[in-house]
RNA sequence: UGGGCCAUGGUGUAAUGGUAACACAGCAGAUUUUGGUUCUGUUAUUCAGGGUUCGAGUCCUUGUGGCCCAACCA
């Protein structure tokens, strides 16, 4: 799948853009590279997606390319599974990386250079504890102190830096750091650590090494062998970006540059991995897919469509301050984009029994329906009619207020697609809980050649009892009560107790029983609704994706 | 000895010294056999003080506020 990348050169450009246009109006680079460096050990999520889009989005715009790398440096957390879920969800979005790469591809290279380093005088070995190194290295306000063997020679510093690689040293031994000014206002600078040792196991390596690089020491080099030109990375990055150009001026490799911009973040969401796992393993959701979940794989099992996560990711745009989209924008481009695409279907979620008492018994008609309204090409289905139908309960009121357009006692609606009926008596048990209704229909109502004259207010959908088959049908609201979850003491107490709804005894149309996991449907008043892989054939499943705009809804709550 | 980044309606994003705009959200109306869609209208914005200028969201200055940096994580 490619996407095509409309430019419409009255838009405005954003900051990254500009820097794009200009590096290459200068003649600096030929075609720009661009890379998306997840590290395996979570799954993605929205924010990723937004990085997704930016990179891949950029390349396409700008005629260049994009990479996959996977920045797996830290055996101790990444793992495959991970790898594969990073691939699948890059390509589910609809972007192809131009090479899939990782950094453990790199640790020869990055060995040898640091072998580099350290013959310059640029780095030594240091036995120091973990402990000591954080005392010396001061605060903020306060310069950090040289470490002991900070000068060592560098003939004794490779030596020692070899027996690093050999396994002679037990894990937090001793460090690799560049050699470079403990007093650097920048804390980064402070002679950072390039290698710790970790006699751990690399889904890659395996056992080939036992000492692993540090981001710093990896990341720009990475991009470097790669000749990425625009590395673009978060805004906590930025004070790293001193450390970045540092290693490529002592390497002398090719200059990639860094640029950093804002994380998007979603309200209603969080978008941590620790806390995104902390979901998973204390069991508030059901997986990383849950549909509640912000992770692609969430939103796609939701029904959240490539084409809209992309235009969400468009619309907030790229800055660098601090920033919460509104989920209410993400909800709109889903909308829009399902609004053109699905097919209207029937469905009662919490159905009302409702006898015809003037349509003759035992017989049925078929009406025609519109399968999408937006789009004709789609064609007509039929309906089965009858004397039993069901309706949505909230359908029907008793003691209506004002306004209210549905079905009530004495009252007039159309039923969609078919024939206006009439309340004309409640059917109630003995604890007084509305049973069924008994209505009356009008022969020359039907739709299409109504000669009825009478006009109702409200329209309503229906399913005939006769076909109507069972389903599972479950409602979505969002996950967290709070616009920003992540900024409370206990983000998890504020989780919605009411985000997951399960209906079990919700009515569909009878060829909606043989769709298949992922297909999408428009649910006529309810919202979009997908097939969910849980599903069988005697009883499908179906995801509420979001709700349609309730403006109804919204006036009851005033 | 602190450094870096940032500040425009409710939320985002534009305006690159010359009428503060666009989208979403909100509100009101029209259309509608989905209280959907579509269409129309509308509310609401430059962190504060000082300066430069005919003119400042934009430049200068002083504040204020927010985020990041003291992981052998990325």
């Amino acid at each position: 799948m490619s996407i095509e990348k409309t430019t419409d050169p009255a838009a405005a450009l954003h900051f990254l853009e500009e820097i794009v246009e200009s590096d290459l109006a200068a003649g600096r680079y030929k075609s720009i590279l661009t890379r998306f460096p997840p590290e395996p050990n979570g799954y993605l999520h929205i924010g990723h997606a937004t990085s997704i889009c930016l990179n891949f989005g950029l390349a396409l715009k700008y005629g260049g390319a994009t990479n996959l790398r996977f920045d797996d440096t830290n055996p101790v957390t990444e793992e495959t599974e991970y790898v594969d879920s990073i691939i699948s969800d890059v390509c589910w979005l609809g972007f192809e990386p131009a090479r899939i790469l990782y950094a453990s591809d790199y640790f020869q290279q990055l060995y040898d250079w640091a072998k580099v380093l350290i013959m310059n005088g640029k780095a030594y070995v240091d036995f120091s504890s973990a402990e000591e190194i954080a005392a010396l290295k001061g605060t903020p306000t306060e310069a950090g102190k040289d470490s002991p063997y900070r000068n060592t020679s560098p003939e004794e510093n490779l030596a020692l830096f070899e027996k690093m690689k050999a396994g002679e040293f037990p894990d937090g031994h001793c460090v690799l750091r560049a050699k470079i000014d403990m007093a650097s206002p920048n804390m980064i600078m402070r002679d950072p650590l390039l290698y710790r040792i970790k006699h751990a196991h690399h889904h890659r390596t395996g056992d080939a090494w036992c000492i692993y690089p540090m981001y710093d020491w990896a990341h720009g080099q990475s991009d470097s062998i790669e000749h990425i030109t625009h590395s673009i990375c978060t805004l906590e990055f930025a004070p790293h970006r001193e450390l970045y150009d540092w290693c490529i001026a002592q390497l002398g490799i090719f200059p990639s540059k860094q640029y950093e911009f804002a994380r998007r973040n979603v309200s209603f969401a969080v978008t941590s991995k620790r806390k995104l796992k902390q979901l998973v393993e204390d069991g508030h959701v059901r997986g990383w897919d849950d549909p509640r979940m912000p992770t692609i794989s969430g939103y796609r099992r939701r029904g959240y469509t490539p084409a809209s996560i992309r235009e969400f990711c468009d619309r907030i745009g790229v800055g660098k301050r601090e920033m919460v989209a509104d989920m209410a924008l993400l909800e709109f481009c889903i909308r829009e984009d399902l609004n053109k695409s699905s097919l209207r279907r029937f469905a009662v979620l919490d159905p009302l029994k409702v006898v015809i008492t003037n349509y003759p018994e035992g017989e049925t008609e078929w009406l025609e329906t519109e399968n999408n309204p937006e789009d004709p090409g789609t064609g007509k289905r039929q309906l089965a009619f009858g004397r039993e139908i069901f309706i949505e309960q909230d359908d029907f009121m008793e003691n209506p207020p004002p306004k209210y357009f549905r079905l009530s006692p004495g009252g007039l609606v159309r039923l969609k697609s078919a024939y206006i009926i009439k309340c004309e008596e409640v059917i109630k048990d003995a604890a007084g809980k509305i049973t069924e209704l008994h209505c009356s229909y009008v022969p020359e109502s039907r739709s299409g050649q109504d000669t009825s004259g009478l006009k109702p207010q409200g329209v309503i959908h229906w399913l005939s009892a006769s076909n109507a088959r069972k389903a599972e049908v479950r409602l979505y609201d969002r996950l967290f009560q709070v616009e920003d979850p992540a900024s409370e003491e206990d983000f998890k107490s504020t989780l919605n107790p009411k985000s997951l709804q399960i209906i079990d005894h919700a009515l569909i149309e009878p060829d909606l029983a043989d769709a298949k996991s992922g297909e999408q449907f428009q649910f006529t008043r309810l919202g979009y609704f997908c097939v969910d892989p849980d599903g069988t054939a005697e009883k499908p499943v179906f995801n509420r994706t979001v709700t349609l705009k309730d403006t109804w809804a919204k006036e009851m709550k005033k």
